[in-house]
DNA sequence: AGCACGCCGACT
DNA sequence: GTCGGCGTGCTC
């Protein structure tokens, strides 16, 4: 009897073992080979699983073990690949099998489509040969007519090894032309035909600019685009094609980090601090962190492009242990916007009872703005007004009793919605859990007839807009109207050509996209951003502000000042807003980080959450409590590790269940991670998968957290 | 996570 | 008498 072939397969179950399989060589077509996408039995089921290991035993009985029944007909996930999965495994403490598995497309997990394959991939090769290159060359700066700063910069760039590990931060305001510095470098690193370079960007959907100005810089390479907007059957083309090595530009959203590019020879991180990069569900983990740990381990490269660097990597550059090249001269010339503050609690800025101009209804555009906003217009520019609150009024409330629109599944209120927005109707909509309502025509508790709305958010503010300048052209652009027209893509397109004079929407306006003729930008609403639980506020609140303020002017065409930017708040001394005014990014991280370093918090010290949830509130802390008095009793809370009390989570209630959280903290990064381990064994031990089995709790571990 | 097995209450 | 609640255990 010779020896039979046994292989370890993981599958996307919360499970942290291998299961062992048997291996029919003349069946399958060969040996067993790592990172092989498999078909394999299990329970009664079928599933689609990775082999992680190929050997000749089998710690289970050899004779309880089922056969592998299929093969994907595709070469294996190369070991480097393996290595930031298992590395992803660990560190973010989620099982092997759920971390690879979901980021391989569905077209390679459908094993009952795995005999078509061959077939597909031949049909997309001849579509591609009768594609005709049309492709036009936007946003392509050759390198002679870089400015001089830029030149530097990629100089600078160019001097770092290419086959050895280094992370550089590129810090440049925005509009000093980051992006072409970078590109111009990746083009020298891919003059190896064989080279495969990864660019990762925030929100890809929101930028198909960016796209065309990649494609514009590499004609004849090619360019595959991996984000969530992706359709499911391009996508597995698009990730067969980096695995393979046949694609040389791989661009994506965070989950672009996760995908096989066995030649690998640099990473770009567009817009590094951004938060985006975190993902917010299933394994959380950080693609920007993810691609530097990739670039150590495959001792290459990784680029960080940031006005606004996060807080970690500024002070790895300051500290030498990351490259710093800085971009400071803006590209086409233009000037900085000017900063203004407006004090709302100045009542000069208000408008009084007898002004002509004031609107009817209350309005959170202060006199002072309104009139910027009507010069603005006068000199034909279009102005950008940004409020981060969809809907009508974040709340609906009774003139006579004490009535608010309350969802009835979470501890949030339901926001009104007018027609057009979600429906047909006008509606209350919860944001948390997605729950609509109708709107009551009395109070539902004393019946009064007179609801009143609290608060503005787009919606309102629209209608405000265009009952102050009726001759205006309007638009609204956050997540509702994008959807009903069908994508943000034709706002945009809308506010490019010059059609709207006065843009109003959420956060979504302020990414990535480049706009000729904004001559003011206005933020409503900064200061709901400044006073929050988490202790990242102010840092995103101020690099959104840089950003934002970064649309405004960008050309100058005919030689024209610069844009401005007019930030409403009820506290202009705020160290925020004062650093802005002074546009002194350098002097904001040095006060934030002085701050942190007092308070011990990241990067001064590491973290983790234990987010608990369950039917009611006191079952989820009391399930922490419990986690808690485990490492007191077994003596793991030692060494300057802090294991918080248990807290309800900031919207306690959503969609029915209630949520609680605890904080653990320390200043050394292994002592974190051994006790996060204790932790995963003891729950795992009390639970079947994620929830515990006394009492029903949903528990998670989320590693370094970007929002206490 | 899913899913079957298994042991106790209100229904045709 | 049975349908079905969710507690417990298993998946190679």
């Amino acid at each position: 009897m010779p020896s039979p072939i046994v292989v370890q397969v993981v599958v996307d179950k919360p499970l942290a073992q291998g299961f062992d399989y048997l291996w029919d060589e003349k069946d399958l077509g060969g040996v067993p080979e790592v990172g092989t996408i498999v078909e394999v039995p299990f329970g009664r089921s079928s599933l689609v699983g990775l082999v992680i290991k190929a050997s000749a035993y089998s710690e289970y009985e050899l004779e309880k073990l089922k056969w592998v029944t299929k093969v994907a007909p595709l070469q294996p996930l190369d070991p480097a690949v393996l290595r930031l999965m298992n590395f992803a495994s660990q560190y973010y403490i989620h099982a092997l099998g759920e971390t690879i598995i979901p980021t391989i497309p569905q077209m390679w997990k459908k094993s009952e489509d795995w005999e078509k394959i061959p077939k597909k991939l031949a049909v997309n090769e001849e579509k591609k040969k009768k594609k005709t290159h049309l492709e036009l060359s936007e946003g392509f700066i050759d390198e002679k007519f870089l400015n001089e700063g830029q030149k530097l910069a990629l100089d600078k760039l160019r001097l770092c090894q290419t086959n050895e590990f280094k992370a550089i931060l590129l810090q440049g305001q925005t509009g000093s032309g980051k992006t072409a510095v970078f590109l111009n470098w990746l083009s020298g690193i891919l003059q190896d035909a064989n080279a495969q370079a990864l660019l990762l960007v925030p929100e890809i959907n929101l930028t198909p600019q960016l796209e065309r100005r990649v494609r514009a810089y590499f004609p004849d390479k090619k360019l595959v685009v991996l984000h969530s907007g992706v359709s499911e059957k391009v996508r597995g083309i698009a990730w067969y094609e980096a695995m393979t090595g046949k694609a040389q530009i791989i661009l994506g959203t965070r989950l672009a980090a996760l995908t096989p590019i066995p030649n690998l020879r640099a990473i770009v991180v567009d817009e590094e601090h951004d938060p985006s990069y975190k993902q917010q569900d299933g394994i959380r983990y950080s693609a920007r962190d993810l691609a530097i740990w990739r670039a150590h381990d495959l001792k290459i490269p990784i680029l960080l492009a940031s006005a606004t660097p996060s807080l970690e990597t500024w002070m790895a550059a300051k500290a030498g242990r990351y490259e710093y090249i800085r971009l400071d001269q803006r590209a086409q010339g233009a000037s900085l916007p000017r900063v203004h503050l407006i004090n709302t609690r100045d009542p000069q800025t208000q408008f009084s009872p007898g002004d002509s101009e004031k609107p009817r209804s209350k309005s959170l555009i202060t006199k002072t703005l309104a009139n910027a906003v009507s010069q603005n217009l006068e000199n034909k520019r279009q102005s950008l007004i940004l409020i981060n609150r969809r809907g009508y009024s974040p709340v609906l409330s009774c003139g006579a009793c004490s009535w608010l629109s309350r969802c009835e599944q979470c501890s949030s209120y339901m926001v009104l919605h007018k027609a057009g927005a979600l429906g047909r109707k006008s509606v209350l909509s919860c944001h948390h859990c997605g729950l609509v309502r109708a709107i009551p025509s009395h109070c539902p508790d004393c019946g009064n007839a007179d609801l009143k709305t609290l608060g503005q958010g787009t919606q309102k503010i629209e209608d405000s807009i265009e009952e102050m300048w009726p001759e205006a052209r309007v638009l609204r652009v956050d997540t509702d109207s994008s959807r009903k027209s069908k994508g943000a893509e034709d706002l945009f397109q809308a506010i490019h050509e010059g059609n709207v004079d006065i843009v109003v929407g959420t956060q979504m306006i302020a990414k990535g996209h480049d706009y000729q003729n904004i001559g003011l930008v206005a933020v409503l609403d900064a200061d709901s951003r400044l006073f929050s639980q988490d202790f990242r506020a102010a840092e995103r609140l101020f690099a959104q502000l840089v950003q934002v303020a970064g649309r405004a002017g960008r050309s100058n065409k005919d030689g024209e000042a610069g844009g401005a930017i007019y930030i409403e708040t009820q506290f202009p001394e705020a160290a925020v807003f004062q650093f802005l005014l002074r546009h002194d990014v350098d002097g904001f991280l040095t006060f934030t980080a002085n701050e942190r370093k007092e308070a011990g918090l990241p990067p001064f010290a590491y973290q983790a959450l234990i987010h608990a949830e369950a039917k009611v509130l006191d079952k989820a802390i009391h399930f922490l409590n419990g986690l808690k008095e485990y490492l007191k009793t077994r003596g793991h809370i030692a060494n300057g590790l802090r294991v918080y009390d248990p807290v309800p989570k900031a919207v306690m209630r959503v969609a029915g269940s209630e949520r609680a959280q605890l904080l653990v903290e320390s200043e050394d990064r292994k002592n974190l991670q051994e006790i996060l381990e204790v932790m995963d064994q003891y729950l795992r031990e009390i639970s079947q998968g994620r929830i515990s089995k006394e009492g029903r709790i949903r528990w998670l571990i989320e590693r370094d957290p970007i929002a206490i």
